[in-house]
DNA sequence: CCCTTGTTGCCAACGGGTCGCAACTGCTAA
DNA sequence: TTAGCAGTTGCGACCCGTTGGCAACAAGGG
């Protein structure tokens, strides 16, 4: 759900509805300020993200959801559109340990600590990063760049109580 | 193994042959401790990585070493056999971004700093780790478990001056 | 030296991802 | 409002790393 609701509305189900069409319509707008055609296709791959809520997805992930919202959509289509909101900045690819690449919604940076039991992905900011830095500038000469980061651990609720 | 040879070597490139030989011998001695057995396939397999000499190659690379030295192996018996070697505990497998698997002999614990330019990897010790260890476990409560961790940057020779 | 069973070679298949191309449709200019 | 031109889509073939089935084969213990 969207966190920004001040305006005073009438029901529930009104709100619901209100909420995806207004999303639809600045989605619009935003494609269209980058530059793009707002197609459904294109439409309904933002719609994935906006209901995936901070998790990564896929480009698979995001075929199968669009599809089963009935709304057309090629498997190679889900991968142009994914690899193009990236080009645009919109999405950023990350990818975990099993190779699979994963797109999640632009935000401001950071890096990804996963667990490894439940696959749960923690992000970190990048100050967190910074002794490591130093660690390794000091001991390598090696320079953490700001590439976001993929760390592998257990989180906080899989580890060892 | 010739035990003549152990007693004239004397010219270096008696040293060359003696060491390949020996290694040979070496290596069906670990296979055959690990339960395996010493096929020319996996002597091979074992011959290219000492050849690589730390670097990490990828089941094709390993492939692809063993026929350049006249040793019939088949791909897909490559990718079984650098698998049966993790399995053993001989190998590591390390996965770059471009999640191409990739093998290494299995040393003493560490991570890998990978540069973005030029594709070459530092090997990092785990004490190097320790700082950002204790940041993720204070900040997220996310445990850094001991699985060699990879990081993305720029080496020595590509960081800017 | 033989027999057992681990291994190999061959080849088809699989899954994520890409590509070429013709059909289609947002969008804009008229 | 509409015509028309890109930008996009759907389709289907294809690439490449990797895995699986299966019959032939060979390492090495007895």
């Amino acid at each position: 759900m969207t966190s920004s609701e001040h305006v005073h509305d009438s029901t529930h189900a009104h709100d619901h509805v209100h909420d995806t069409r207004d999303a639809d319509q600045d989605n619009r707008d935003l494609l269209r300020g980058l530059g793009l055609r707002a197609t459904p296709q294109r439409l309904g791959v933002l719609r994935a993200f906006r209901h995936a809520n901070g998790r990564h997805l896929s480009a698979d992930d995001v075929w199968q959801f669009v599809r089963a919202h009935e709304i057309g959509l090629d498997r190679s289509t889900a991968y142009r559109i994914v690899a193009g909101l990236t080009d645009a900045g919109l999405l950023k690819e990350v990818r975990f340990h099993d190779g699979v690449a994963r797109f999640e919604v632009q935000t401001r940076h950071h890096h990804h600590a996963v667990c490894t039991r439940c696959g749960a992905s923690v992000d970190v900011t990048n100050d967190a990063m910074n002794s490591l830095r130093k660690e390794l500038m000091a001991a390598y000469g090696f320079v953490l760049t700001d590439d976001p980061q993929l760390l592998a651990g257990l989180c906080a609720d899989c580890a060892p109580a």
